[in-house]
RNA sequence: GGCGGCGUAGCCAAGUGGCCCAAGGCGAUGGUUUGCAAAACCAUUAUCCGUGGGUUCGAAUCCCACCGCCGCCUCCA
């Protein structure tokens, strides 16, 4: 397994630190907001990665926290706290605004189909977590206290700048930074914060108030994954500053080494221009959905292109995800037939073969740092091959729709069971057969295009049978 | 100003020195199949990979220049 690692700048191979199994941590949602398809391709990412360990055996612990204390607006540490923003507007209490979001975030994942992580901590549920980090960093002299507010001194960190790039002289020379009179140095970040207009309080040792935005990941994750422990991921936004600081707190705190590989998801477009509320292109899943875009191909889409390439949204693409996932699940229904109703015999080799090679270069393929390009390529090779096979007995499909289950283990695109007919459409498709059987065309017509009348699809299958299908919808 | 990425067919996209007259998906056209369809299968759809030079026996792949597009740089995944 080959991984790009955003901290040494090259793809390099993963070694677990413990054999068969993967610690895994990624940035979650700040739950101010409905998250929309941007954020989602982040987390996707995150969700086929831990897919294809699980698919190599892997047993992967996967923590993403969910950030319930709003962040600042503006830079240097001044202004409006979108969370509490948002209440203010609202009417609400924080807590009831992050609720409603957590929900949609929740929400919106389980239409993607992304497997639940192992535990969602909450910012706000690991206040003392962040205390004691805060306290062990100025006990060692990496931060330190001024009127209440406890900043980190970047300066005593000698690695500062290890995943950016950006070192403190480059950040100085930007100088888009404005001076805080307060800090040592002006890149120097917040570990807690005293501002009695703020909403959300909590007693600490250095009086009433709420803590820095990045802490929470450090403390969260030493409490899920240990101080030490293998991936960690976000969007491409992520790695400088919230990362960065990430390390700088993580390390100093425990003297170990925090995240051995750094994945980062570049961002995703949408009609070929950054997504913002400015443009109105920030769709949600929700929105997607209601639309009457299937949840599959938008997982479909969302993943279909390499996490570190800019990935250009556009509905022309959902609804080439939809004909592409439609190819994968009409397969699997002419093997689900055939299957059921073919008689029983042994796998020839050629077959036998085909699985084991299409599952040996689907491995391959995102082995490569997660070339999911090439590994749908392996999958639709395997799927022409699959439909061009003859005479194929049960156990020869029961084989080869075993294979592409594996595959949709990673992929997730599939939708599980078949839909419920109603019993008028199967009524119209058994007249229709019966008129077939007559060749009485005319009728079998005239049913043929109620059934679509009412949002189906016949398709006749060889030996006289047929198959229901809803419109728009293969499965 | 600093850091980074990209430019391959109508669209999406893999390939990073010979296996490439370039995978796969969507779309299109023709065919097989079908009572007609649908689905499936077959064929065609880039002799060439932003432009111009160079290195090499050999380049989409390496080097240089130019053009174009995009992202990050204090809280947007």
């Amino acid at each position: 397994m080959k991984l790009y690692n955003t901290l040494t700048h090259k793809i390099e191979e993963f070694v677990p630190m413990q054999q068969g199994k993967v610690g895994m941590y990624s940035c979650g949602p700040t739950v101010y907001s409905h998250p929309h398809i941007g954020n989602f391709r982040s987390f996707l990412v995150a969700d086929l990665l831990k897919r294809f360990f699980e698919f190599k055996g892997f047993q992967v612990t996967h923590i993403m926290n969910i950030t319930d204390v709003g962040h600042l607006v503006d830079d240097a540490d001044e202004g409006a706290d979108k969370l509490e923003e948002a209440a203010k507007k609202q009417k609400k209490d924080p807590m009831e605004i992050a609720q409603f979001y957590t929900d949609s975030f929740m929400q919106a994942s389980k239409l993607l189909n992304i497997k639940p992580a192992n535990k969602y901590p909450k910012a706000t549920e690991h206040i003392n977590e962040m205390i004691e980090i805060i306290k062990k960093l100025i006990d060692k002299g990496y931060a330190y206290v001024v009127d209440n507010n406890v900043y980190y001194n970047v300066e005593k960190f000698a690695d500062y700048g290890k995943l950016s790039g950006n070192t403190l002289e480059e950040l100085n020379a930007g100088a888009r930074i404005e001076v805080n009179q307060e800090k040592t140095n002006p890149q120097d970040f917040a570990l807690w914060k005293h501002d009695p207009k703020h909403l959300q309080q909590w007693d600490s040792p250095w009086g009433k108030g709420f803590p820095g935005w990045h802490i929470e990941c450090s403390a969260m994750s030493s409490k899920y994954l240990g101080a030490e422990f293998d991936i960690h991921t976000g969007g491409e936004d992520n790695i400088f500053p919230h990362h960065e600081c990430e390390i700088a707190q993580s390390e100093a705190a425990s003297g170990k080494k925090f995240v051995h590989y750094w994945l980062h998801t570049r961002f995703l477009m949408f009609d070929g221009e950054k997504m913002s509320k400015s443009k109105g292109n920030l769709y949600t899943i929700q929105e997607l959905v209601e639309k009457g875009f299937r949840k599959n191909a938008i997982r479909y889409s969302l993943i279909s292109s390499h996490y570190r390439q800019n990935y250009n949204f556009t509905f022309d693409g959902l609804k080439a995800a939809q004909q592409a996932i439609d190819k994968i699940q009409q397969c699997v229904l002419r093997l689900e037939d055939l299957r059921k109703n073919a008689k029983a015999g042994e796998i020839r080799p050629e077959l036998k073969d085909l699985s084991s090679n299409c599952l040996k270069d689907f491995d391959e393929s995102l082995s490569d740092d997660l070339n999911i390009s090439k590994a749908l390529g392996v999958c639709f090779d395997f799927i022409r091959e699959a439909n061009k096979a003859e005479n194929m007995n049960s156990t020869e499909a029961a084989a080869l729709l075993d294979t592409i289950n594996k595959i949709d283990s990673v992929l997730g695109v599939l939708e599980a069971g078949e839909s419920e007919v109603p019993v008028n459409i199967i009524e119209l498709a058994e007249k229709r057969k019966a008129a077939k059987l007559a060749k009485d065309w005319k009728t079998a017509d005239a049913m043929r295009a109620q059934i679509t009348s009412l949002g189906w699809t016949v398709e006749d299958t060889p030996g006289g049978g047929y198959r229901l299908k809803r419109a728009g919808e293969a499965g």
